[in-house]
DNA sequence: CGGGATCCTACCGGATACTG
DNA sequence: CAGTATCCGGTAGGATCCCG
């Protein structure tokens, strides 16, 4: 059923495109690229997402290895959400968005 | 009414990714990096794409600025599509993209 | 606090047929 | 050849409400 993935083979620049399409992954990996942070914190410092958003590209991004969930055991519940070597490394790919925003999209 | 992305005001990262974010943004741009292609020839290149889709996308291009529509008044229309500067630009990112996907989603 | 379970809608994207 | 015009389904994404 999930087989149409398979239709985009070879191609790793679309691969990598569907890995980050989701509307927040972006702003997700940009929040957490500065620092490690809490589910609500998250949902404080991403302007405009509600909490299933968050959740949902949360869950993706971790299934694609990019975000690290840890738990603490504790009373009032403690999540950490944090980027993966995997994700670090997508760094290079924001840089170089940015420039180009920065260079072409200047309103 | 096209008010909406104001809201993504200052991050030029999200704004770039809307640019890029039609499913067919990338494949196209890819295509026409390597070369300036007529209608029917993207649509031939770009497996599994359909007509309304290449042009839908390709008229969200031009109006971004990234790709050139260039039309030659013969009897046998010929419409030839190519990259601006600011589309040949995205050059950067799109490698930073193909590394990644290469490094990290090595199937 | 960190989510799950629902409900709902817009609109993205696909398939075809038609036109100058 | 290079599109336009329709019709249509799936789903991405949004708004709550609720629970351990």
């Amino acid at each position: 059923m999930n087989e149409k993935k398979s239709k985009f083979t070879d191609c790793p620049i679309t691969r990598t495109a569907e890995v980050l399409g989701g509307k927040w992954s972006l702003p997700i990996i940009f929040a957490l690229m500065k620092e490690t942070s809490r589910f609500k914190e998250l949902e404080r410092k991403i302007e405009g997402i509600n909490t299933r958003m968050l959740v949902k590209e949360l869950k993706q991004l971790e299934e694609n290895g990019i975000v690290l969930r840890k738990v603490y055991a504790e009373v009032p519940p403690k999540v950490e959400y944090s980027l993966t070597e995997k994700g670090k490394a997508l760094k290079s790919v924001l840089v170089e968005m940015k420039n180009w925003g920065n260079q072409f999209l200047t309103v």
